[in-house]
DNA sequence: ACCTGAACACCGTTCAAGT
DNA sequence: ACCTGAACACCGTTCAAGT
């Protein structure tokens, strides 16, 4: 039919249009990010992203400066949608709730981490960069995206529920479990249904060990 | 001179001669080492590896499959030296000493992390193997060289400083932290002067906790 | 402003051939 | 038994040229 014609032909010209208006950028991000998911970050080749995509395997450079740009811009977004869903699970939880919500931000973590395990590993990676030092804007993106953490921690010092004391150090050592826990589960040193109990004894301990750090 | 004419003659057949004897193997192993700590895995290259140690590019060939089986003989050699240098420290404190023995044991830990974080990721990067499954020959090695800490747990039990319980669990909570702790070094999330602090409070929280579970 | 096509130097992998 | 050399298909990066 003539209309599906005109239709098509009007939808070619449109995804070619909005390649030339700014998103071929999104399109390579969101496509990299499915090939991290599917065969990790080893995988990821820009000649094949481009391919995908439907563009010359010289257009990404436009967007990229080279492959580490791609990885960091990669990294970025990962911890702007870490930092999402931790704050999603904190918001799960009663506002008076400290401990469910201690919990439950530590499951949104580790859910994060089993889903996208490779991307994790991107998004810690460090030495981003040519000389090994790391990268600001992804080191200020990482501690934006566990705020909803620290928060948690003041809160609760101010509901005295746990004692006073830098909320960064109390909180850095929970973190490190969590972050531990989904490491060790990627290694196969813990299996998917040890996890969660796992995940609970980290939150009972860093809560007992704050009481005990108070008596 | 003649003699020095005669010996470098001498070295240089013994070199080759080394190579035809089996010690290729080694030498690919050694230079990688060093290749992952100074400029990451992401840049070990099968090539340019053949031409540091004097070979053909084809020559790995007979002693690596592909890439990924040098990787995983590399991971495998990595949980050796880590298992060991856990021993040593598990080694510095007294015997009856059991907070001092995990103590030991967390800095040794942190420090093998550091000096070689890249192999470290690569030691837990799981999915050895093309399907993604894990390497059973890795999985064991993990799990031989994480005995030293294990034992420790079953000693403390045994002289009922830590609750009856599964030494496994309990303990992986700890390896969990440590191992986080040293993640977030690598990302540069934790500077180095800040990390000794954290393993003494990780090791105090795990005690802690122990005692609390007792109550 | 954004993308293409050719070119360059690298890489992993394979395989016949050498000693 | 162990290694070499040539070959293939891929890759990242660069750059003149197109629209």
């Amino acid at each position: 039919m003539l209309s599906t014609t005109t239709s098509s032909a009007t939808v070619r010209r449109v995804i070619e249009r909005r390649y030339h208006h700014g998103n071929l950028r999104e399109a390579l991000l969101r496509r990299a990010q499915e090939v991290i998911r599917e065969r990790g970050v080893a995988a990821l080749s820009l000649r094949e992203l481009a391919r995908d995509v439907g563009v010359s395997h010289a257009a990404p450079r436009r967007h990229f400066a080279d492959r580490g740009a791609l990885l960091d811009a990669l990294a970025l977004a990962g911890f702007a949608r870490l930092g999402a869903a931790l704050r999603a699970g904190h918001d799960e939880a009663r506002p008076d709730d400290y401990g469910g919500a201690i919990r439950a931000v530590a499951h949104a973590y580790v859910d994060f981490a089993v889903r996208d395990a490779d991307l994790l590993e991107l998004m810690f990676a460090g030495k981003h960069g040519d000389d090994g030092e790391v990268n600001a804007e992804i080191d200020a993106a990482a501690r934006a995206a566990f705020g909803p953490v620290l928060e948690l921690i003041v809160s609760a010092q101010d509901a005295a529920l746990l004692p006073a004391g830098d909320p960064e150090r109390v909180g850095m050592i929970h973190l490190a479990t969590i972050q531990g826990i989904a490491t060790l589960l990627r290694a196969g040193m813990v299996t998917a249904d040890q996890v969660d109990g796992l995940v609970e004894d980290a939150a009972a301990q860093f809560l007992a060990a704050a009481v005990q750090t108070q008596a």
